[in-house]
DNA sequence: GTGGTCTAGACCACG
DNA sequence: GTGGTCTAGACCACT
């Protein structure tokens, strides 16, 4: 049997990036985090509109990102689950997402001022709370 | 005297920041790596949306925006100029921005399983192009 | 100056396909087959939707689906354009998509028994009609 | 006396495709590849079910369909049975089932950027191991 | 009950 | 004017 897994999740109404994208970044953090199992049943649309108390579109669309991104399984009539890791991008448009990220990265800090290392040990903390698996 | 700086910046249209912000980013990176120099005049607003041919609105929504953070120095019937360093953010303001910034960071590199490290490296890399100083 | 390309698409209600998946097919065929060049500006979102009278939301999500798979650049208050062509899929996620694609095709077609040259021959010519162009 | 062949068919969790849609597409098969021999008797919808792990109200549609088809004949009673062969769609309807499927499997496919000779050739392996009559 | 689709209309950011 | 997001509510197919 699948277990409905509650999910913890939080919607931060002062967060600039849109809900359904806050959604999406949590989900596929715990997924990547190994708090998601593979096969885990996910709340469903509905419920985790009620639980969030956002519209049930809103939260239908970040499910629906994450299935074409291959972090989940939506089965009609049945539920939306954990799916089976696999490597989607080619390396290129790997390299190439990763330029654009650190660019917009950069463009946002440079003008914090903030000494280099304490940037990096940020980032790296937070890094090293989510990629503790390898390439799938 | 005021030396006019004609002013390396490009817009990039496959870029998928907005217009208005990739200057901001471009401007502000200038004067962080020491390339422009403190006092030195900017182009114009109608020069600098003639030479990057872009709308005027949008070259003078970016110079407001970083006088507004005390980057520039408009003077009424003068132009506008590099402003003196100085804390240009409050210290909570410049935490939560690096907050975002590495949120947001994280949420859309985790996706791309690449190991820490080659993020990290990235990223010191970048960094040490533009921010040759240790503190403002 | 970018023309904006008039858009030759035709909805039909008859069609299993929902709307969305219409268009996202119908501009994808255009543009493998080099029907729609790179850089040229398609339709607004709303004015397609009045073209084809449908909802604005509907294009919105048939372009939006296009935008993430690449083939279409989208630029906030500046319009759609087509992207420059990529390989954006793992050479794995690629056969897993063709794979899938065959059993469909075989599963829908088996039943119908028509005799297999039959059908060879209309994919082909199809396929014909799509692919002039080789990899990205 | 009816023979109760015991029906070889997984359903398979992946796969896209509803459940009833799974059993319609392997039980057709197999009459198509001649695996079911005229005349013999399908399990029946509770020991299909039970076999498969699945609700007897999806069996019990698939059977209908399958019925509604041609494919399949229920005698009250008795059980279900593999019909005589005879035209099972007018000619109008297979030609249109054709083109839908052409079309879908086309659209696809094009985006993965297969040379058409490989996608070709898939197609033709898979229909040959499922169609070596010539007509019914 | 599940997810998927579409419509309608509001509000925001960008140029 | 452009696209992006969210809400609200209807209808459909699948289990």
């Amino acid at each position: 049997m699948t277990r409905r897994t509650p999910l913890m999740l939080q919607i931060v109404t002062g967060d600039p990036r849109p809900i359904a994208r806050q959604i999406v970044d949590g989900i596929r953090r715990q997924i990547v985090a190994g708090e998601l199992e593979v096969g885990a049943a996910l709340p469903s649309v509905r419920g985790l509109a009620q639980q969030l108390a956002v519209n049930p579109n809103t939260v239908a669309k970040a499910y629906n990102e994450l299935s074409a991104e291959g972090w989940l399984d939506t089965r009609a009539g049945l539920g939306v689950f954990i799916a089976t890791p696999r490597q989607r991008l080619s390396e290129s448009e790997r390299a190439r997402r990763l330029e654009e990220a650190v660019q917009r990265f950069i463009g946002d800090v440079i003008a914090l001022d903030y000494p280099a290392d304490e940037v990096l040990e940020r980032i790296s903390y937070e890094l090293g709370k989510c990629v503790p698996r390898k390439t799938a």
